[in-house]
DNA sequence: GATCGTCATAGCCGTTGGTTATCACCACAG
DNA sequence: CTGTGGTGATAACCAACGGCTATGACGATC
């Protein structure tokens, strides 16, 4: 059986412990004398001792206030220390903005020249860069790991995120140079249904059923020929022949090393590569912030 | 502007850090779990800091909430500690008794055969004998310094006390071996009147007025030769012929020392000397114990 | 696809913590 | 002796707090 107090009451007593006097107290706590009588009453009668003795003669320590005003002081230095760790912790926060990413976002030095309008503009606040791998396909935006991320629609729970354009790019078929249909210079969709797919993790949700294009297969299930979660990982399973997979053109480059080529796709739609931020963050400013570096990035 | 909080919230917050379960720590800490989920919503409000983190895979601090965890867990320890240091000074006072008395009681080793009775029923108490000057007539009753003590009636606030009685003895004159009444064997009152007379200080109230035997004057003020606050100084104003006084007679060794001497007087009536206890304690057993001892003492 | 377990929310109610107005008491000046 | 000023305590009132039960939204699981 703890007993509790409100920290506000040792605050109270310390003050009457230090003026000896009720009124003076009350006045330096700014509250009213009652309420000060009260409050000190009360503590009284909570910890079942008298704190203070008043008499005739004026204001007294007890033994046991006596004992007790270090410890109260210990209590409350020992507060006002966790206020302002919180206060320091929640002030970083504040000037820090993390942005997250899956893959680089590359696109001829984006994320530099981003960076530069940025911090052009709020010189004192620290940029981190936080890379996140493909089981989320909010990059960080979900968990609150990051603030903004440069993202693939569609996002898990649309309602919930903001967005602004980077980039629209078409997807390309990214196969093994020995595949069959590498010989093609340009592939049907409709020639692929059968052919296994590599696919983002299950977490990645609606996403993952984009670069399979199922919207493009009619209610036919795709084959998995395996679960990709990186880019290097999806190029080793192109390169052993578990299957092939889509990528925006953008990404082309990433992949198209030694043993591994791309080829237009006819059938399907384009990407669209986005910064998001929950919208419960649209207020932030170092978010609005960032975002407008980030469209007039793009837009020029 | 300082933020208070409730120790209790922090009890909360850091129970739920520890589990990391909103559920668990509120039946760990016997509250409902909406009640935990509430405190602990209002404490990140008053911090303007989210401390936890809740999504799908549970609950997490966040840098803020790991900020404030070790202060939280200081608060609390430092709390701890001075509800224990108030709850000690508290038991001690409970199991101490401090006994009050302006001249030694004398009388036959009267306070040593209480203490004996006292202690044999009270092995665990200890027991404090404290002198007080003659400023006080209630021998630390009054302001708390006291809890039982050997006084001469009348008290001032005569309801706030009660008290049994130790003796009833007549009062003596005490004057000097060379003062000219002292030729007489016995003395009237009457013959006194215009005596200087040695008074308690103003302090003591009414029994001043009683050691004056105001009421034996018939309104005519006493004509006061010094004020005497203790044993020797009382000695030493008589033999400097000062005034005379009067004395208990079961006093009267305390002062017949060279060159003073006491007679007894027709005229006024005895003083009777008590133990005397604040009314609101009268319940508290030691108080009863120690009144009880003492009257089977004296009732031997 | 129903169920379970999680945390959040709603609505209710006794307690708390503040206010102003007033009292009882004492010291002190006239 | 008698006002008068200043002390802390008390009364009456009221908004906010802190707990409860019941219920909801949402994933995870079988």
């Amino acid at each position: 059986m703890t007993i509790d107090v409100h920290v506000r009451d040792l605050r109270y007593f310390a003050a009457v412990a230090e003026e000896l006097h009720f009124t003076r107290a009350a006045e330096r706590l700014y509250v009213s004398q009652p309420a000060l009588s009260k409050q000190i009453r009360a503590l009284e009668r909570q910890l079942g001792a008298e704190l203070l003795r008043r008499d005739r003669h004026g204001v007294a320590l007890t033994a046991a206030g006596a004992a007790l005003l270090p410890h109260a002081r210990n209590v409350l230095s020992a507060w006002e220390a966790g206020a302002a760790a919180v206060e320091a912790t929640e002030a970083a926060r504040r000037s820090t903005l993390v942005v997250g990413m899956s893959t680089s976002p590359g696109r001829g030095g984006l994320l530099p020249a981003v960076r530069s309008r940025f911090t052009a503009e709020h010189p004192e606040v620290t940029l981190r860069l936080r890379q996140l791998t493909w089981d989320d396909p909010t990059a960080g935006l979900a968990d609150g790991g990051t603030d903004v991320a440069f993202v693939w629609l569609p996002l898990p729970d649309e309602e919930r995120y903001d967005w602004t354009l980077v980039a629209e790019e078409p997807r390309l078929l990214a196969l093994p140079e020995s595949h069959p249909l590498a010989a093609h210079a340009e592939l049907d969709f409709a020639d692929l249904l059968d052919e296994p797919f590599l696919a983002l993790p299950e977490s990645a949700g609606p996403l993952r059923d984009h670069w399979l294009a199922l919207d493009a297969r009619a209610g036919r299930p795709p084959r998995i020929g395996a679960e990709i979660s990186g880019a290097e990982e999806t190029y080793e399973a192109l390169v052993a022949g578990l299957g092939v997979c889509l990528v925006a053109a953008g990404n082309a480059p990433l992949i198209s090393l030694g043993g591994v080529t791309t080829r237009p796709v006819r059938g399907i739609g384009p990407s669209r590569y986005v910064l998001a931020w929950r919208h419960e963050d649209a207020h932030r400013p170092l978010v609005g912030a960032y975002a407008r570096a980030c469209r007039s990035t793009v837009g020029r």
